[in-house]
DNA sequence: ACTAATTTTTAGATTTGTCTAAATTTTAAT
DNA sequence: ATTAAAATTTAGACAAATCTAAAAATTAGT
């Protein structure tokens, strides 16, 4: 029986950083991708990646990345599940908003407390997606891959609900508050301008430009 | 304008042990009873205690002891009023027990959001007790000392209601739902056994005999 | 007041997680 | 295919928080 049961917060920060990298499913990936992601250098990067694959966690080929072993992708879910609990908890309980959620969620994804996580669920009667339209992974692993596609893939006329966003940096967030851009919001696709790929789109009581960053940021599913 | 803003996990664990052993108002503690409170060296208490010293958290007297410094009391409370926000949560909105709310407690008084404890706060009316019925100390650092005593010092025939405890094992605490003893539990002395110290007392609907040790691990308040 | 016992501190070592700088391997370019 | 550039790893260092063992200071007993 190994010993997998002690994960440090920073070995559960390098596991969930390898995940969202694309690191399940065998693809490896680059130990500068995850430095540059988490904010530190590649040699702290290769430290950690043979200590994570003494544990089984990942799968570490010299020189080539690591990837995350099928513990190592369960441990990930169960991380992903407590942070985006806990999103839908602050703004559903706590009313903080989109864009106040990630920091206080990045430290309570940590608590270790099986109990506490479960009843976080059952106090929000069982969310399927956070905040930002991301699925919650399920307690025993399940993971619902979203159909969704980003808005600048729409095709013209079609008409859409705003789901998520890509990028979830305080400045883009607020852009959307301040645009009346909200999640659950149905939006339409009117041109489609050919010089800049900007886009005119119509919401509940408005028509708006925004221009092709913004609209590949933002996750739509489209209505049949 | 001193620094005081970093501190870590670890310096919040000292500074709540002494607090708890008394070293607010200029009481010194020992470094052996802080050590042994929190089950680690004296030796290492000594390392912590002058990098506190430093940090202008505590008083430090080489081989006599620490004691809070006012920005020290004032983080003390601030970490205590966390943890017994936490403890009112787990309780009333999660249906924790009164024994499992400690070790997640312990925990989440670490998370570094003044908004979130505020939100807590609010979410639970802004109570004044926690579970165990110690006070919760306010956002602005007042500290209500509770008028509670030891139901070993109630005197013969008076009524009191029960308002905490001082051992917060599991195994007290445990004890005490089995002799359905709870919170808020009216109680009368009835007799008090001169050989071993024990009291008969009485309860709602039962009468009981409990040891002196566990009469001076109940707190009590009397009613006038 | 003088030992003896206890408590506290110091000095040096260990672990975890990080870094810099140098060495090595892989990738890309001509 | 050889070399230049980029990415990765190694080696050695450092800070935080802890420990052990030895030294120093305090307290207590007679």
């Amino acid at each position: 029986m190994p010993k997998l049961f002690l994960v440090t917060r920073s070995e559960e920060n390098y596991i969930k950083t390898i995940f969202h990298l694309g690191g399940s499913s065998s693809t490896l990936i680059a130990t500068n991708a995850i430095a540059e992601q988490m904010e530190t250098k590649p040699s702290s990067v290769t430290d950690m990646a043979k200590k994570l694959a003494d544990k089984g966690i990942v799968y570490y080929k010299k020189y080539q990345g690591v990837c995350l072993t099928d513990i190592g992708v369960k441990k990930a879910l169960s991380i992903i599940r407590k942070h985006r609990l806990w999103e839908v908890f602050l703004v559903e309980k706590l009313d903080f908003t989109w864009d106040e959620v990630h920091e206080v969620a990045e430290q309570l994804e940590h608590i270790k407390s099986e109990k506490l996580i479960d009843r976080i669920d059952a106090l929000l009667e069982f969310p399927k997606y956070d905040p930002h339209g991301d699925p919650i992974p399920g307690k025993d692993g399940t993971f619902l891959k979203q159909d969704k596609q980003l808005l600048s893939e729409v095709p013209l006329n079609k008409v859409a609900v705003c789901v998520g966003v890509k990028d979830t940096s305080p400045t883009f967030l607020k852009f959307l508050d301040k645009n009346k851009i909200a999640l659950g919001d149905t939006i339409e696709v009117l041109e489609k301008e050919e010089f800049d790929h900007s886009l005119l789109i119509k919401l509940a009581n408005h028509e708006l430009s925004i221009s092709h960053q913004i609209a590949s940021n933002l996750y739509v599913k489209i209505n049949y």
